[in-house]
RNA sequence: GCCCGGGUAGCUCAGUUGGUAGAGCAUGCGAUUGAAAAUCGCAGUGUCGGCGGUUCGACUCCGUCCCCGGGCA
């Protein structure tokens, strides 16, 4: 069962009660959630619901580490093993519409970019304009440099790392077979539809929550710990606005509201996302969204 | 009461010598193949505080009133 929707939807509760009833374990299918560090703030289930319900997936990354959505994809197979070789009903729940997709429609297969090679690009980018790493790019892979947008850095540099790494074209690499791991009929798929204004409510007060529950704390240790810049935890939503509160640059009130509104602008890409990349999935509310879920997975896995 | 500075997009503001307005942020829409809570593209909106006046034409000049901030009494 896979279940997504926006930040702040209520999904995770959704997969408890579902796991609860369905000897279900739940299987994190958030990109920051992953991470062992910033439990509050990326909004992590709570102790007392790891002990409802077998959850996995969870905060089993070293911040300090590289992960990407291939390593995930594997992860991801190694847990859905596991579970269906305990019977267990597996229940993928999170936000991150890359992940979902990836699972199900496949991943490039292109091996690991080294270390040496990411950083070479990167210091050779640091004085290039965009018009030159693009210009550089076209002479590579013209393919991928006419796909991406100018400006559109990020991608453009790893399309350089892997042709630097592999001495092949990352769009070459990607017209190469992706065997899917799910299929559509072994799934049941469900996208979360909350209003977009409810939803920012709910944004602003589970930010509030979370600031009353300890989370300026975990920024604090975070920072201790001096990770590279470029570590992608840093970039969880309110981390980089608390880190400069906490360094005196600016106000708690500005540091919550630009966690709040990091946060809302997300919301609204997710749900582009997945109203455009994810289409055959059922949508529901969270009000409505437990019945037809139950129904699906009733006959065969009701475990008492 | 007097003096000074302000009133322009939802917010913060820019608007050269008069020719009916723009940036950033916010918002909406979209893209999305190992950083995806990332990265990037597109779009809209204004009785330029009110009312008069000068002018072919006023956000811009003049008069007056209202509101906000500061100062002096």
């Amino acid at each position: 069962m896979l279940i997504a929707g926006p930040t702040a939807s209520g999904k995770s509760a959704l997969a408890l009660a579902l796991a609860e009833r369905r000897n279900g374990v739940v299987l994190n299918a958030d990109s920051m959630q992953v991470y062992a560090d910033l439990r509050i703030l990326t909004a992590r289930p709570s102790d007392a619901d790891l002990l409802r319900a077998p959850h996995r997936l969870y905060g089993h990354v070293d911040a300090d580490s590289d992960y990407s959505v291939g390593r995930w994809v594997e992860d991801a197979k190694v847990a859905l093993e596991t579970a269906w070789g305990a019977g267990q009903l597996p229940i993928l729940v999170g936000g991150t519409g890359l992940y979902f997709r990836s699972l199900m429609q496949g991943l490039a297969v292109i091996p690991p970019i080294p270390e040496a090679v990411r950083t070479e690009i990167r210091e050779q980018a640091e004085t290039e304009e965009n018009a030159e790493l693009h210009a550089r790019l076209a002479r590579v892979d013209p393919e991928a440099a006419t796909r991406l947008n100018l400006n559109d850095r990020q991608r453009i540099l790893r399309a350089l790392e892997v042709f630097a790494a592999t001495g092949r074209p990352l769009s070459i690499w990607q017209g190469d077979a992706q065997p899917p791991f799910l299929t559509g009929e072994q799934t049941i798929r469900m996208v979360l539809e909350v209003d977009r204004h409810d939803l920012r409510t709910h944004i602003d007060n589970r930010f509030h929550t979370m600031m009353g529950t300890g989370a300026l704390d975990e920024v604090r240790a975070l920072a201790s710990r001096h990770l590279r810049k470029d570590r992608t935890i840093l970039k969880a939503h309110g981390a980089p606005a608390l880190t400069r509160y906490l360094n005196g640059e600016i106000e708690l009130s500005d540091a919550i509201e630009e966690g709040q509104n990091d946060t809302k602008r997300y919301a609204k890409r997710q749900v582009t996302f997945f109203r455009n990349q994810m289409t055959n999935w059922m949508r529901h509310t969270p009000q409505t969204a437990l019945e037809p879920l139950l129904a699906a997975t009733g006959s065969e896995n009701a475990s008492g």
